[in-house]
DNA sequence: AACTGCCCCTAACGCCGTTAGGGGCCCTGG
DNA sequence: CCAGGGCCCCTAACGGCGTTAGGGGCAGTT
């Protein structure tokens, strides 16, 4: 009978395999997709087997958010406060968006798991050496995690829904500057005229905007010399 | 045969009422407990018949989503700028945790339902009546959109899992909290050190923090005069 | 009286998470 | 050498899910 399926069936199943599997699954499939019997499929094994290594599916979803933390980098040491900040939220955005529903699966999970933990303790090292206070330093990395995960929720939603559909990232927003366009015009007479505004595709420039208030608010939390 | 359900079984089902069940069962079983099934019974029907009134379950949550922001209110028109906004934000937030999930059900989902749109539009108002220009006014909104919803889906779902465990919202703080403490000092002492100020259940507080932090961001935005 | 929408039904499809219970395999101790 | 016991996977099944096909009754119109 002809065993191999495709990888890590040698060592025997681990936790780490498992959380690899879920990672290419929720690539190929989508979070939606991702089931028990897909994950235990990629491993060679049937779903009920699964149980075995996890207690059950939320389990084993917490690995997927660990695992899909595993790689990410934290910017170089250099620069001033508000640099390094900068460069926190551009690359954990940039790695929530290149893989497939990331915001979704990290989204209002509970507990950060160890990877994610070590980029927090990181980060408010950061916060600490530019001069904020222990409880703002908190504060701020909330603030920022926030801010990051809204955003990236509302902007890789529709490329999911895009991928449902046919069209593309760019047909999405002009589908909905329509749509804002065709409101009435004495109802809504703000959300017509900045129908582009609302919906221009440049959503790096719109990142970027927000991120800059709010270190802008954060640099008003320092004293003057160390802005 | 007895027949009548509870109510808006009288004039024939309408998207209407087929939402305001959605919003029942929403609050009863939750998000992960709303099926097509039960929002069929909750109007004295089968399933299959909702299919007639919407394409699929998406579209369901389309109207839901739009109820659930049914009898959201915008602050009152009184005080500068930064009153206003503060209140929008707040308004919104405590509207999102007022009702079961509603943050999940909410994030994500492509296309504004009529009442945001509302919303959006009177804010919009607002933001260019204090200065900001057009660009900027889409700009904020998006901001503020963003960091609201993305801190209630943090702060939501763990009174979800609280739910499904016995806990209350006190316990799920505390449970953090030992978790953070009982990280290995060497590799984590930010973490360790900060435990209280990371997991403090005053939540409100945290919230108010990030928000003045974005409004004096914002404030740097307007000619001096006008701040 | 026949027709035509409207609105609901039953039945079924294939998928899902999860559990019960069984059976090989290998390591260990007698 | 053999018995026991953990480990790890299996088959089978449960109830629930979203969704579709096809049918039927009831209204109003022609």
């Amino acid at each position: 009978m002809p065993a191999d399926e495709d990888d890590a069936t040698q060592p025997g199943l681990t936790r780490d395999a498992l959380a690899q599997a879920a990672l290419r699954v929720l690539e190929r499939e989508g979070l939606a997709g991702l089931s028990m019997r897909k994950v235990a499929a990629e491993v060679g094994v049937k779903a009920a087997s699964l149980y075995w290594h996890v207690r059950n599916k939320e389990e084993l979803l917490d690995l997927l958010n660990d695992a899909l933390m595993a790689d990410a980098e934290a910017p170089p040491r250099s620069g001033d406060w508000r640099t390094q900040l900068r460069g926190y939220c551009q690359r954990y955005r940039a790695h929530l968006l290149g893989r497939r529903d990331a915001a979704k699966v990290v989204a209002g999970r509970l507990a950060p798991g160890p990877h994610l933990l070590r980029l927090m303790e990181d980060q408010l090292d950061r916060l600490r050496e530019a001069g904020f206070s222990p409880a703002d330093s908190a504060m701020i990395s909330y603030l920022l995690g926030a801010y990051v995960q809204g955003f990236v929720l509302q902007e890789q939603s529709p490329m999911a829904a895009a991928e449902t559909a046919g069209a593309g990232r760019r047909e999405v927003a002009d589908a909905a500057a329509e749509r804002f366009r065709a409101l009435p015009v004495a109802e809504f007479p703000n959300l017509v005229a900045m129908a582009d505004d609302l919906t221009g595709p440049d959503l790096d420039a719109r990142f970027g905007f927000g991120l800059e208030r709010i270190l802008d608010g954060l640099a008003a939390l320092l004293p003057p010399d160390r802005r």
